[in-house]
DNA sequence: CATGAATGAGCCTTCATTCAT
DNA sequence: AATGAATGAAGGCTCATTCAT
């Protein structure tokens, strides 16, 4: 077997990146191939038809999500406060936008929210895991979390100036305050 | 003059509601003349082209928007906490899904970026101005702004469960800790 | 009765002015309304539909053209060659270019082409008649009216330059030579 | 690589015969994909857009028109009255009826007039070098070059009816006066 | 006479999909 | 694995036409 010239990774790569500019509109078999500098007919060799690419893109976007999580854990260190503190800061430096495109997919594709569902818990219980540890409040810690998810979501999609500050000022600010 | 058999407003109406259920892409002239009962040629009596129609649809978000939270401003009353209370409230009771529509929408479209920002600053010079009556510290302020806008943002868009207890229950504590 | 708003000779004119403009395509409904300041429903007081403008175009252009040939006849005087002469030196000076727009169109339609027939064979009587009188030879009496059609015509269809000479000149010579 | 299907010359051959029955604006995609048997989505496999379709019918056009001419040069012979007789005489044996719908096309498109600009300097290039070896009037041989265009031109676009005579007869006896 | 509103046909273009090679 | 070519379904827009007022 040779090596795949256009591997079907590529395309998956390629549509998270259309998907990441453009939203689920943005990713056709058209585009992509011109991106790829391949015809479309390719496509149709790796996947059976438009739906089963965004799936495979789904899969690969659960994969990298997680992995990002499971990278803060290790490489950090430190106790639940510094593993959290260092958890925001990833907020700051760009969540993949693609996780901003799919969380507004989501809310008309039944299969993407589910995914997006299990990303998401996934997210909320290692959160909670780390805020237990210094809080003991309960509904505290949950609320926490949805203020930490809002922290890490609302702030990509906020339009809104500070003034004199940026908003990685504020957001180190309203970090802090998940925190106390 | 008679009245119109299918005003402007009825496609702006309808045009909202497809933005809010397809995002930008489910806005289509012939999907509304569809849904309205009426064919796609005359809408174009009453709009010059797609764009002018999408233009007047986030004008008429804009002024909803705006007119929603002076609702909230006049009706409620109160010291700032419990109009800041009452704001955190209408989160959970609904906003519009078109405003999130409209934020992913933002990231694409120079147009409705520029717009986003006026409305989000508004609502954030509204929010500064409350927590202000009884938080001194400007950067914390700012920063219970994020939270809150994050709060009232990322609700949506998080699909995370929270073991027995409802999204609101945990709204109206998280919203509680942004108001010690 | 009150004096017409929009009389149907002004739907004429216009209609004459874009068919110059842009050939029978551009004779639209909506255009001309549009041109007029008035909307298009006023044309069916006047025209059963479009194919009745276009005959009337047509008949209005036809006296007119025919009125241009008695004017020269008329107001000229002098011998057959100086008839001749102001009768070439009308097509520098600018022939309608309807004239030219309903020559193309001529070629589609066979109404059009019946009338521009009509109106082409008056101008050859008339030239005939005038060559006639210093020129016995019957056929080349037929080649020389050709040649002055083609000169009429041509002239405007034909896009080459002529190097340091204007048109004008070329066609007083290229006019001269007909007369000898 | 297999014979296409329907090669792009297909479409641009089909285009020539639609521009010369109804000018440009029945160079419809629709309409030459009826007359030739295929779906109208194909055609936008060869070309970028309807525009790419009128260039590439221009530039076919002028090249068949260069060529016309080049082969009067070569297979005619003769010295210079008797290859501008062989040229004139092409003009009765129907020159491509586009000639003249791209003529009048060209006053109203900026682009087709520059081609045909080109053109039209070609042929009067050529026919300026057979006047000069037997006419050493500068000014004569523009006045006979601009009446032959008129002779190609405006014999087909003129109406006119002969008496008794054909326009063939009466063509051959006004090619001959500008050939003495 | 004329407006306001709407219909429907037709055209341009995009794109998912198919198929032979 | 991939190309060249084509289909067909949308969707955007224009325009002749109609009709009630």
């Amino acid at each position: 077997m040779v090596a795949t010239r256009t591997p079907r990774s590529a395309w998956v790569e390629e549509g998270l990146r259309a998907l990441a500019e453009g939203g689920p509109a943005a990713v056709t078999v058209e585009g992509l191939a011109r991106r790829l500098g391949v015809s479309k007919g390719g496509f149709y060799w790796h996947f059976d038809d438009r739906g089963a690419l965004l799936d495979e893109m789904l899969d690969a976007w659960e994969r990298r999500v997680v992995d990002e999580v499971v990278d803060v854990v290790e490489s950090g260190g430190g106790d639940a406060r510094a593993r959290l503190a260092s958890l925001f800061s990833m907020v700051a430096s760009g969540v993949r936008t693609s996780d901003l495109a799919i969380r507004d997919w989501a809310r008309r594709d039944r299969a993407v929210a589910r995914r997006l569902r299990r990303v998401d818990n996934r997210r909320m219980d290692y959160m909670r895991g780390l805020f237990r540890e210094f809080c003991s409040d309960e509904a505290d810690v949950e609320a926490r979390c949805l203020l930490a998810m809002g922290l890490f979501i609302g702030t990509h999609f906020t339009a809104a100036d500070h003034g004199r500050r940026t908003r990685e000022e504020v957001l180190t600010v309203a970090a802090q305050r998940l925190l106390l």
